[in-house]
DNA sequence: GCACCTCTTGACACCGGTGTCACCTTCGAT
DNA sequence: ATCGAAGGTGACACCGGTGTCAAGAGGTGC
C-alpha cells in the first residue's frame, strides 16, 4: 500500500502547525473560520484520515467496543450486531466480537483479559451473559463502562436495553383470545431467565382481563430449544382434551411444536394454531409460516451501543442513561386462525 | 478503570531496559536466558499485556483483519465469523466487520475507505463481494493482502478459499439415485454464481454417469431465495408428470419448494423427495427436516483468516498460498427417501 | 597480551497523533 | 494611550511501544 498522509503532511502543506491540524479534525473552537476552511481544503485533497490507533494511543482511548455473547441464536446474534455496527456507522468506533461460554467457570476472567488485551473502552453484554450478576458486578468495579441487553435482573435500572417482554406476550394472548381460542396453551422458557418470566407475566395479564382461567395442565415447560418445543409439544397433544392454540415463549420451541404437530397428523393451523415469539428468520421459512412477535433485535442493538458511546463520550461525570424498553410487535402468519 | 501497567513498570521492576522487555515480548534471539525469565516473571506477576494500539503504531501494523460481506444470509456470515474469530484467538489479531451492499456502485471506494480509516492489515471478502472482480484487482494494486471466500472465478488460483461445490451436488445426485429416483427436478442458482454453476456441473456429472439424461423440462432457474424456490417448486409440481425428487442448490429454495409442495398437498417425503444445500440452521428446524449438504462454512473461515496471517507473517516475499477447497458432506435426514 | 568477533544490552529517536502552556494578536474598557 | 481579557497559534513533551546503532562483556585465534 503506498503511504497514507500524515499529519504532518497535512501541516505542511497548509502552511499550519500540527497541533492546529489536529484541532481542526477534532472541531475545537479557537481556530479561525479561515485556517478551519484551509486546513480542511488539504484533508480532503490528500484524502486524509488520521490514524486511530495514535489517535487511540494520544487519546488514551481506543474507539473499540466489545461485544460478549454465548451462542444461543446465531440470528439474534447477528441482528444485534447489525444494529451495533449501524449506530457505529461514522462514529469512530469499531466493534470487537467475543464469543464466550456462559457456563464457562473462567467467564469473568476471560473477559476481564479480553477487555484489557484489546484496551475496550467499553463493552456490551449479551443475553445469556448480560444475566451475569458476579460478570457485571466485576465491570462496574472496574469502572468499565458496559451495557446490557436483556439481563436477569434491571437491579439498577441503569445500562439496559430491554424488550417489552411482558407486553408483547399479552399482546399475542389477546391476539389469541380474539380469534376465539380458549383452551391456550403456553410453552414457558426457563425459569432463570427474565425475559420468560415476563412472558409468562404478560400471558397471564391478558388471560386474567378476559376472565379465563390459566390451567396449569396448558402451561408446559420449556428450555427455548427446539427440542424443547418437541417435546412439549408431545405432552400438550397427547392429552384427551388438547388445547385449540399453542403459545411458546420463543420461535425455536414454537417450530418443536410445529414439528411435532406435523409429525403427529395434526392439522395446523385448522385445528391448532401455533404461535411464537422473536420473529427470527425462521419463522417465515416454514409452512405454514408462523404468527409471532417483533422485538426488533436490531433495534435493541442499535439503542445499547447508542447507550454506550454517549457514556463514553461523558466519560468522567458519567450519568448512565435510563433503561430503555423496547416495544415489541405482533406479526401475524399462517400459524394461527379463528375457530 | 485502574491503570494498567507499562512496559516502563515491567521494564523497573525488573531492572532492565523497556527494550530488552520489548525484546522477550517478542521472543527476539539475543536475549540470555536468565533475563527472559527474569522479564518473564514480572509480566505474569503484574499480568502485562502490551497496548495493542502503541504496538501497532510502532509496528506500522494494526493487527485487525475487516470481514467485507453483503448479507445474503446471517447464518452464512455468522459461521464465517466464528470460524475466523477461532483462527484469530491468542494469535493477537481482531476482526472488524464491515457490512457493505454488492450492489452499490461506490463499493470499490467504500472498501477502500474501510481499509484505510481502521488501517487494516487485511480483508476478508466474503461472497457474494468475493465475486467482484473490480475489488480485487483495486485491492492488488493498493497491495492490500486479501483472502477471498467463494469467489465468482479462481483466476489466479491464490488467495482463495472454495468450498467443493461440484463434489457435493454430485454426492447428492448420487444418493438421490442411489434412493431409486430417476426423474429429478435440479433448482438452480443465479448463474453468475460460481457456486451455482459448480453444483449443476455436479448434478449432470452424476447423472451422465448414472447414464440418466438431463432433461431441460426438470430445470428451473431460481435465485438462492426462499421466494425464488416457493416458485421454483409450483413450476415443477404443476407439470403432468411430476419428478419425484427436487434438488435445489441451496437450503432456501429447498424450504421453498418444501412450503409449496405442503400448501398444494403433496405429501413430503413419500410423494416427493426434496434435498438442499448448505445445511443451514433452518434445515434442521422444519419437518420434515432437510436432507442437504454440510460445507462446514465455520471451518472455510477458519482457514481464510489462516490463509490471511500467513501472508501477513511474511510481508514481503509473501508467497500467497495455494487456493484451499474444503470438502462437502451429505447429511441426511428426513425429507428424502427410497421409491 | 592484543586484535577481532559475537552476544547482550540500553540510549535515543520515532511511529502519528493529543495535552499543556506560553506567546502573540486583537479588541473593548478605562 | 494603557491595560486586561479572550482568541488563535505553535513548541514541546508525552501516549506505549519498536528500530537503529553503539557500547560493553565475554570468548577465540594468533
Amino acid at each position: 500500500m503506498s503511504k497514507r498522509p500524515t499529519i504532518n503532511d497535512v501541516a505542511r502543506l497548509s502552511g499550519v502547525s500540527k497541533k492546529t491540524v489536529s484541532r481542526v479534525i477534532n472541531d475545537s473552537p479557537n481556530v479561525t473560520q479561515d485556517t478551519r476552511m484551509k486546513v480542511q481544503a488539504i484533508i480532503e485533497q490528500l484524502d486524509y484520515a488520521p490514524d486511530p490507533q495514535a489517535r487511540g494511543l494520544a487519546f488514551r482511548r481506543s474507539f473499540l467496543i466489545g461485544l460478549v455473547y454465548d451462542n444461543p441464536n446465531a440470528l439474534y446474534i447477528s441482528d444485534i450486531q447489525a444494529g451495533i455496527l449501524r449506530a457505529c456507522r461514522g462514529t469512530g468506533y469499531e466493534l470487537i466480537m467475543h464469543p464466550a461460554s456462559f457456563s464457562d467457570q473462567r467467564l469473568v476472567e476471560d473477559v476481564q483479559q479480553f477487555i484489557q488485551r484489546a484496551r475496550l473502552d467499553g463493552i456490551i453484554l449479551l443475553s445469556p451473559i448480560s444475566q451475569l450478576g458476579k460478570l457485571a458486578r466485576n465491570l462496574k468495579r472496574q469502572h468499565c463502562p458496559y451495557v446490557r441487553i436483556s439481563p436477569k435482573k434491571i437491579d439498577s435500572w441503569r445500562n439496559v436495553v430491554v424488550s417489552n417482554d411482558r407486553s408483547g406476550a399479552s399482546l399475542m394472548t389477546d391476539y389469541l383470545i380474539g380469534l376465539g381460542h380458549r383452551e391456550i396453551s403456553f410453552v414457558l422458557g426457563p425459569a432463570s431467565n427474565l425475559s420468560s418470566q415476563e412472558k409468562f407475566a404478560g400471558f397471564c395479564e391478558a388471560m386474567q382481563q378476559h376472565r379465563i382461567p390459566v390451567r396449569k395442565r396448558l402451561l408446559v415447560q420449556g428450555a427455548n430449544t427446539f427440542a424443547s418445543g418437541e417435546l412439549a409439544g408431545s405432552q400438550v397433544l397427547g392429552r384427551a382434551v388438547p388445547p385449540t392454540a399453542i403459545f411458546a415463549s420463543n420461535d425455536m420451541m414454537a417450530l418443536g411444536v410445529l414439528k411435532t404437530a406435523q409429525m403427529m397428523g395434526v392439522d395446523v393451523p385448522r385445528a391448532l394454531s401455533v404461535a411464537g415469539y422473536d420473529d427470527s428468520a425462521h419463522a417465515s421459512l416454514v409452512w405454514p409460516d408462523l404468527t409471532t412477535v417483533n422485538q426488533s433485535v436490531e433495534y435493541m442493538g442499535d439503542l445499547a451501543a447508542q447507550k454506550l458511546m454517549s457514556q463514553l463520550a461523558t466519560r468522567e461525570g458519567a450519568v448512565p442513561a435510563a433503561t430503555s424498553r423496547v416495544q415489541p410487535q405482533l406479526v401475524i402468519r399462517h400459524s394461527t386462525v379463528a375457530i
